[in-house]
DNA sequence: CGGCTTCTTGACTGGGATCAAGACCTGTGG
DNA sequence: CCACAGGTCTTGATCCCAGTCAAGAAGCCG
């Protein structure tokens, strides 16, 4: 992996959204640097300097409680940008962290810059405010799941968003290797029981996994649990 | 509760952040209209039309889970906005519903007239990516909680974040009045458990509650329950 | 006063977290 | 090539928090 590619503007959500002469002040900033897999990229309550954006891997944005609970939020993936909740009032330190999952090309841009590129873009800032948007939309539904849904149907759910955000190889498996720790703090839930879970819905033949990977092989049953079936 | 009420800047979000110029493009396009205690608002998967302020009153916006369990996401008082999840991608159904909690003034702008405004106000737009950016901040504090926090440390952050929100009034009462179970579906629990735990509270005096009535005695002894006591 | 809803409390239950222990990998050095 | 140590995986047993159920009390109209 090169340090210093540079972002086509395809990939990357600081970039396509830019008006075309802001784009060399954008080169002229940011800053491209390699993460390793397992790399913690920023803390809770670490000091906030900038923002970031994957232009290649993938990157965990997690919450803690405790000393060894957390809750992933979101995976960023290609073109995403992360460690944007450092907008807003009084946001002098993250409220999250952020941990590389395998090797990634991170993007950097300091606040003081970023601040002027919205400034400066308004139809960035719109892009922005849409994603954040769908974001809180997103963020809604998973609070209500969270509250309401049972253990099985939000590992369910999480098994489809991995569909949706990874997309599947040519043998079939969710383009993503996620520890089942990892799967389980996606969840919400325990480890051991993300097992059960797991081995539950082999049994049923909705889904087939082996080690880190896993395939859906039948979406219906699997979305049917993460349906309301009171209503 | 006059109908057509003009906003004043300092208490419409829609309004303090707009150019002048625009100002008088507002007053023309929104309808203003009274929403009854009770009221529902838009309910989850209707269709889209518009967008909505609070004037005067108080709104709680929430989503359903069965025929009789929900989890309200936040209260709009005066001020702020509520369905801007529209915004975003293939955004034709609401997804989440707004209920009046007591008498409204409710300030409606259609989305077209609403886009409009966002195009002409780079500012506006600016405040608004601003105000989700907050929100979602919040939001994933709160799916957090959820996953982890026991009951009664939600508890204690719901009584928390209403204080903070509503303020307290000249008898000392957190400045709302909410039903049992609304406290309860704020919480994300159930209603019988919030009695209990609210009971709690008043045994250890860290709280006083008669009805709907609460006032928090020891805002210490509350905020420690909100917090991680293994790290 | 009688028929509501809301409140209050106790008893029960179960989902899922926690604990514990053995199996199975995986690398490392002798 | 094997032994051993440190992980991760797998499974069973147990526990407990909070949800559910039920039923009486108390407030609240018409």
């Amino acid at each position: 992996m090169k340090k210093n590619t540079q972002c086509d503007n395809q990939s990357c959500f600081l970039c396509r959204s830019c008006v075309k002469e802001w784009l060399p002040a954008v080169a002229a900033n940011k800053k491209n640097f390699v993460a390793k897999k397992g790399q913690v990229i920023f803390s809770e309550g670490d000091p906030v300097t900038g923002i970031y954006f994957v232009y290649e891997g993938n990157v965990k944005v997690h919450k803690k409680w405790g000393a060894d609970k957390e809750l992933i939020i979101r995976f960023a993936n290609k073109g995403a940008i992360f460690g944007h909740r450092i907008l807003g009032k009084q946001a002098s330190n993250y409220p999250i962290s952020a941990t590389a999952l395998e090797e990634s090309l991170i993007c950097y841009v300091d606040m003081e810059f970023f601040d002027a590129t919205l400034k400066v873009n308004p139809g960035f800032t719109y892009d922005l405010m849409l994603f954040f948007a769908e974001e809180l939309k997103e963020a809604e539904r998973k609070m209500r799941n969270l509250a309401h849904m049972p253990v099985k149907g939000r590992v369910a759910q999480a098994l489809i968003s991995l569909k949706e955000q990874f997309g599947t190889n040519e043998e079939g498996h969710v383009n993503i290797e996620l520890t089942r720790q990892d799967l389980a703090s996606y969840a919400g839930a325990t480890y051991e029981t993300v097992f059960r879970v797991v081995n539950e819905m082999i049994q049923e033949t909705t889904i087939i996994a082996n080690g880190k990977k896993i395939s859906i092989t039948n979406t219906d049953k699997l979305f049917a649990l993460t349906q309301d079936t009171n209503l």
